[in-house]
RNA sequence: GCCCCCAUCGUCUAGAGGCCCAGGACGUCGGAUUCUCAGUCCGAAAACAGGGGUUCAAAUCCCCUUGGGGGUACCA
């Protein structure tokens, strides 16, 4: 049997992380077994501009590599894939079920449920619903339908049943079915519940395997005995752990995310979006904050990291192996590696993941990464010049493994602007001490003497000059770069001058030691 | 309340009766390299929730306790 998994994101604006590891779990299986990746769209509560909301879904598929085979966009035999599209096929399952005896409508009012309810609280047990329209006949119906009373389609439980499945995550699971209350399958307004879409809809797509995350495992039951009275073939059902908040086993949820602000790890990750996304115009309003799949992209994570770290949440490979390709992933992920405990996502751990990434990569593709965010900030035009984007190049080199998402090219910013901040305490720790101040004096003509403006040739003058004044290299050194860059830290010292460029060194150093000696 | 699931270093995990006085990775802490930062390289500290069984032998199997979590909707 060919395998067939499917993703069913809900249309509401940005991907959850959590979500995309489910997602990811799933295209990991289709993808392992030479089978189909199958997006469809959870809308059935329908509201909502879902152009808008479905948009930031796919593209955020569509950043991490996530290609699906049939579904929005692309289409497929199974079509429509918009679950408020598929109305009909809900209807006419229903009206099967309903003909065969295996559903019901239910005129139960909501006060009387309550009510029910309320007693099997006071008596400890679980509530299970009370089947009074079974008893209704033929004409006592007619007469409530004739009086506009708009009913609820149940299924009928078969409570004499134990369920028992075997998931592929959590070995033979069992319910009693006498303890599951008649679900709704389809509302007073004629729309259907997800319990039963989602069992059309598989059995219609013949999903082979259904990955999802095991808060949905109390649903599994009703869908079991719904695929049963509709005839269709089961899939095997894998529940994976969910995502879990930080510091936590609590699911990680985007309603709590000003609770993860007090997480170490997490605060850092908040701390670094208030530093970039406003410099490239970006705000954080639109979910742009680290539960959001959105968030690793603007920031300028690698696709590759992401989906290693998000494999690597409740699944490995072996027990030593961390860093995977995707199709290292790919060709090794099995189902029954997935552990049943909860897992964070840990931020310490992706961005290794990142780090190494990143490292593999080309300067011609670590450049492509890092101008978009340069041109965002305004640091160059948009287009780059030739000049800018050669001036760009060099400095992604030079910046080397200190870039380690995209966007930490903006500290690099010193080598684009005229006007750059200096590091107060770095500026008095290292410009404004001893003779300093002098020697940079007695150095600066010399710079401007120079002959050729290159770092080698930087390097050998000043070699020269703290021969000369029988001082350490490193008192110089450590006064330049903060002079002419403002930073404390950053690429060789010998590199910075060259990028900065002469004039603007020598500018910088003027203006550093006037800094200084004012005070 | 009821049903279901889960439980190994701070974190992610390896471990499916002897290979484990528990292995790896991230993080942490030391040290080396160095003009800073980053990186790299060495090294260290760090865990089987508790209690009962079963067995010659248990992190691994069973039971109980405790703890955590999910569900209990005309949400998904």
């Amino acid at each position: 049997m060919t395998v067939r998994t499917r993703f069913a994101p809900s249309p509401t604006g940005y991907m959850h992380i959590g979500g995309m590891r489910t997602a990811l779990f799933n295209w990991l299986w289709a993808r392992r077994n030479g089978g189909q990746f199958i997006l469809r769209i959870d809308d059935t509560d329908q509201a909502r501009n879902l152009d808008t909301a479905l948009a930031p879904i796919l593209s955020a598929f569509r950043w991490l590599g996530l290609n699906w085979d049939e579904g929005p966009e692309v289409g497929g035999p199974c079509g429509p894939y918009f679950q408020s599209q598929r109305n009909e096929f809900y209807r006419t399952a229903a009206e099967k079920l309903l003909a065969e005896g295996k559903a019901y409508k239910c005129f139960e009012t909501t006060e009387q449920i309550q009510a029910d309810r309320t007693a099997a609280e006071r008596e400890q047990r679980q509530y299970v619903n009370i089947r009074r329209s079974l008893e209704l006949t033929a004409a006592q119906i007619a007469d409530l339908e004739a009086q506009g009373r708009e009913p609820v389609i149940r299924f009928l439980v078969p409570r004499d049943q134990k369920v028992v499945f075997d998931d592929a995550v959590r070995g033979v699971v069992e319910f009693d079915a006498g303890l599951i209350s008649d679900p709704v399958i389809v509302r007073a307004n004629g729309m259907p519940l997800y319990n039963f879409a989602t069992v059309v809809d598989d059995a219609a797509f013949r999903i082979s395997d259904v990955i999802r995350a095991e808060e949905h495992l109390s649903n599994t039951p009703i869908q079991f005995l719904l695929h049963e009275a509709l005839g269709s073939t089961i899939p095997r059902f894998a529940h994976i752990p969910y995502v879990a908040a930080p510091g936590s086993k609590e699911k990680l949820s985007k309603r709590k995310l000003e609770a993860y602000r007090k997480n170490p790890q997490f605060k850092r990750m908040f701390e670094r979006a208030e530093a970039v996304f406003p410099r490239i115009g970006l705000d954080r309003e639109g979910g742009l904050d680290p539960v959001m799949v959105e968030y690793y992209e603007k920031i300028g994570y690698l696709p590759d990291a992401v989906v290693n770290a998000l494999s690597r949440i409740g699944w490995s490979l072996d027990d030593k192996t961390e860093i995977m390709s995707r199709e290292t992933i790919v060709s090794n992920f099995s189902l029954d590696r997935v552990v049943k405990k909860p897992a964070g996502l840990d931020p310490d751990k992706l961005d290794s993941f990142q780090t190494h990434w990143m490292g593999q990569l080309s300067p011609a593709d670590k450049l492509a990464g890092s101008l978009p965010y340069l041109t965002a900030a305004g640091l160059i035009s948009d287009p780059p010049s030739d000049r800018e984007r050669e001036l760009a190049g060099k400095v992604v080199a030079a910046m080397g493994d200190r870039i380690k998402v995209f966007s930490d090219v903006l500290d690099a910013d010193y080598f684009f602007q005229d006007q750059i901040q200096y590091d107060e305490k770095a500026l008095q720790k290292r410009v404004a001490r001893d003779d300093v101040p002098r020697l940079l004096r007695i150095f600066a003509p010399r710079l401007e003497a120079l002959e050729a403006w290159h770092a080698a040739a930087i390097e050998a003058e000043l070699h020269r000059f703290c021969e000369d004044q029988g001082i350490a290299n490193g008192l110089m050194i450590h006064a330049l770069r903060i002079s002419t860059t403002g930073s404390a830290a950053g690429p060789g010292v010998f590199d910075c001058l060259e990028l900065v460029g002469r004039d603007r060194c020598l500018a910088r150093i003027e203006a550093a030691l006037r800094l200084v000696e004012r005070d």
